[in-house]
DNA sequence: GTCCCGAGAT
DNA sequence: ATCTCGGGAC
């Protein structure tokens, strides 16, 4: 299917790229599981200058997988602070706790296993696999389908993009090379004016942006009354139904619960 | 990015 | 039964 594309000319010069542009991050070259695993869910909804503080502090606070797993939920979200998308942090101690009662505490090798584990998705299971592993395979986030897709001549989809990635791994550099058009994808092909202009707006009334400011008031303290609460969310203006109806979905979801059906909201145990 | 769900295809 | 594909949510 793309075997009239020049795989070699396009490996070369990618890699040629990367020789002179790559970039050294605390994670790059550290193949330690726990945290190639940390550092790409970070790096799956934040950008890299925010990541590398917050990696750092992070694992200060969790040095290994095991002390992940066998923490409250509520210090793990408390440790995620300002980093946003809060169910993430919940997926990868959840995992945390599969890999110890599934795995004894090391995460698994292989592709297949890493994607069953909670949070953990193609493209995650694919960079572990391969940047602590060693496992041949090609990782697949969006520039690098952008990037495909260009070589490839049209849109590729997400399917087709990893059989092309796959069938341009070159032999043994897997690792380099997975850095390199993700590299190469994010500073050089992305040429796009960023959309400056306005939809800032709307997401300050959304239902997405108050269960964050829930979680955010409920990570400074132990336990609220309702009435408290609210208080602590003025611009909420006194819609107790609402802000009570979206603590319940954070229930649902494990980011939130009410202490013994009484109207205290706190954290997870 | 990952998850979940519905829908069409194998 | 298993897989691929939008669509929306977080």
């Amino acid at each position: 299917m793309f075997d009239h594309l020049d795989h070699d000319a396009f490996r070369t010069s990618i890699l040629d790229w990367y020789g002179v542009y790559r970039r050294d991050l605390p994670w790059r070259g550290d193949p330690d599981p726990y945290h190639v695993l940390l550092s790409e869910v970070m790096l799956q909804q934040t950008q890299v200058h925010r990541v590398i503080p917050a990696y750092h502090r992070f694992l200060a606070r969790f040095p290994t997988l095991g002390d992940l797993a066998s923490a409250p939920t509520a210090d793990v979200l408390r440790a995620w602070a300002g980093m946003g998308y809060n169910r993430r942090a919940l997926y990868l101690k959840r995992a945390a706790q599969a890999v110890r009662e599934g795995y004894g505490g090391s995460l698994p090798r292989s592709v297949e296993e890493l994607e069953r584990l909670p949070g953990i998705g193609r493209y995650t299971s694919r960079a572990v696999a391969c940047f602590a592993f060693g496992v041949q395979v090609a990782v697949v986030d969006t520039n690098v389908r952008r990037l495909l897709s260009g070589f490839a001549g049209r849109q590729l989809t997400e399917k087709e993009t990893e059989t092309l990635a796959d069938l341009l791994l070159p032999s043994g550099r897997a690792a380099d090379w997975n850095q390199a058009l993700m590299d190469y994808g994010s500073l050089v092909e992305r040429a796009r004016p960023q959309r400056s202009t306005v939809p800032r707006q709307r997401f300050a009334e959304s239902d997405r942006f108050w269960r964050g400011r829930i979680v955010d008031v409920l990570r400074l303290h132990d336990a609220l009354s309702m009435p408290l609460l609210l208080a602590a969310l003025p611009e909420a203006g006194r819609d107790e139904a609402r802000i009570r109806s979206l603590v319940r979905s954070l229930h649902e979801e494990g980011l939130a619960e009410f202490a013994e059906g009484t109207d205290t909201v706190t954290l997870p145990t």
